[in-house]
DNA sequence: GCCGAAGCGCAAAGTTGTTGCATGAGATCG
DNA sequence: CGATCTCATGCAACAACTTTGCGCTTCGGC
């Protein structure tokens, strides 16, 4: 007995849609995947109470909303205890200038993405989150200068 | 004359709700910002026009969706060109397991994160979207191994 | 075969999104 | 300094969409 009965194609047909536009109407999604507005309302539903869907956002475009600088930062911990990650990563969930946070393999520890609005603040940035932390032993910052694609989409084509 | 008027505080504010949950109603947004749900939806209607909101997504839990893994790529080019950098980026923008992908300062030239269904999938990615192209000088793979924090939020707080 | 669970379509009911219109606040210009 | 023009807003009517109840069918045990 599984919790969930396990997705069937046309669930992922829908979900993929959905991660693609999320403001289409009920009944278009419909037409796509064969069903009715209900049916589709109530599997939607089912997939936002199992958690499958995380969140419906907007997405901005950030070089039109005035300057924005976009970077990379990779990092390395001194100490790898379980106080010294929790204490790092609260940190960057905390800042809404970190995008993206990641724990990677390799010679670098985490991997961080960053919105800032200027050079400056990016600067600021890495001042703050990176370099005032006695814990963080070495940091590299990439300037992001042009964005070629941008997303959370995962691939759902070829059935899973 | 500007092309767009600037925007103002209630602006800002509803672009920043929107990019942290878009599936509020107008009335509940018009609440948090003080408008009629019609004003709100004029000023929606605006953003989306001007391309402020490049897109409205439903983002989906990876790991609730059976396996998935991760992946940074950082790699440099051979040549330099305009017509290399071309054909590399439409491949990027092309392939669904490719999530993110920039062009960066720094020792590298772009910086790649994928999205695939098993370690597998994502070795043969490597070779299928790197390993084969004679014109990338050299890549480097770092696994995900958990993701702290996922989103394209732009920092909105301080005015701009 | 019988029975329960689950998903569907249909149609009504409830909300929400959209639009026309009149008003009022600024800005521009004479 | 006032006339005028533009632009955003609120209100109210309208249209569209979402949600829910109900009966039906299908599928899997028992």
């Amino acid at each position: 007995m599984r919790s969930h009965p396990a997705l069937d194609e046309i669930d992922m047909m829908l979900l993929d849609l959905l991660q693609r536009d999320a403001a289409r109407t009920l009944r278009e999604l419909g037409e796509d995947v064969g069903l009715t507005p209900s049916a589709v309302q109530r599997r939607i539903a089912r997939y936002k109470a199992a958690g499958l869907i995380s969140a419906q956002v907007a997405v901005l475009d950030p070089h039109r909303l005035g300057p924005t600088v976009l970077a990379s930062v990779m990092l390395t911990l001194v100490r790898e205890s379980m106080e010294h990650h929790k204490a790092f990563t609260d940190r960057m969930r905390a800042a809404p200038e970190v995008q993206q946070c990641y724990l990677i393999a390799g010679p670098w520890d985490y991997l961080v993405m960053l919105a800032a609005k200027s050079p400056r603040h990016c600067s600021e940035l890495g001042n703050r989150l990176f370099k005032s932390d006695e814990n963080i032993k070495r940091y590299e910052t990439c300037i992001v200068f042009d964005t070629i694609k941008a997303g959370l989409t995962i691939p759902l084509g070829g059935g899973r």
